[in-house]
DNA sequence: ATCACATATTGGCATTTCGCGATATGACGA
DNA sequence: TCGTCATATCGCGAAATGCCAATATGTGAT
C-alpha cells in the first residue's frame, strides 16, 4: 500500500500533462528516434525526452526527477547520459492501491 | 475514456489530501454522525463533511465543487441542504482508464 | 589537466493553489 | 415579508507550481 505521503507525490507528479505524457511515452522506448533495441531495457536519455516534450533542458530534468521521486520511473546513469525507464512493478502496485482506496 | 482535460481535473482534485479523504469518507455515509439510513442514497450534507474535515465552511464547499467538476461526486440539493455522494460509475470508468493509459 | 558534452541544480518571475473571512444566494418557517 | 439557516461565491495574502536561463556537477576523450 502507498502511504498518504507517497500518494501525494504521485498525484502531484501526474497533475501535469507534460509529466503524464513522459510516463506514457516511456511505455514504448523504441518510439524515440535513434533508440537502439539494446537500450530498451535501460530506458531513454533526458535529451531524447526533452526533444519530444519541447520543453527546456532544466524543466525536463526537473520533471523526470519529480516522476522519479514519486516512484514512477527509475534513473540509471551510464557514461554522461542518464536513462529513465518506467518502474512497472511500482506502477502496478500503485494501480492496485488506487483500486483498493477509491 | 477520459480526455486529457478530464484527467487533468481529476489529478488536480486528488492532489490534495483533504479532498482525497472526503472521497474516501463518502464510501461509507453511515460513518457520519447523525446520518439516517434513508439518507445514504442521496449522500452527506456539506456541514457534516466540514465538521469531519476540520476546514472552514467556504473551503469545504469549494473542495466539494472541485470534486464535482472532476466528475468524482454528484451533488443533490434538497431543501437548504446540498448532499454529496460518490459517482461510482464514473470512478469505475476512471480506474479503467488509468489501467489502460498507465 | 583541459575540453566538450549530458545532466542536475539554482534563482527568478509569472501563474496557480491553499485556506480563510466576508458576503451573496437560496430555501424554509413564522 | 422577514429572519434564519445551509451553502455558494468573492477577495485576499501566503505558499506552491510552471517554466525558463544561467550556472554547477560529473563523465569521457584528448
Amino acid at each position: 500500500m502507498f502511504s498518504e505521503t507517497e500518494l501525494l507525490a504521485v498525484f502531484r507528479a501526474l497533475s501535469n500533462p507534460a509529466r503524464r505524457q513522459m510516463l506514457v511515452w516511456l511505455k514504448d522506448p523504441m518510439s524515440f528516434p535513434g533508440q537502439e533495441p539494446a537500450d530498451v531495457e535501460i530506458g531513454v536519455c533526458v535529451s531524447d525526452i526533452q526533444q519530444r516534450a519541447g520543453l527546456g533542458q532544466s524543466t525536463t530534468s526537473q520533471y523526470l526527477a519529480i516522476l522519479r521521486q514519486a516512484g514512477l520511473v527509475v534513473a540509471t546513469r551510464r557514461g554522461k547520459w542518464t536513462y529513465y525507464r518506467r518502474d512497472e512493478a511500482n506502477i502496478a502496485r500503485l494501480l492496485e492501491t488506487l483500486r483498493d482506496v477509491f
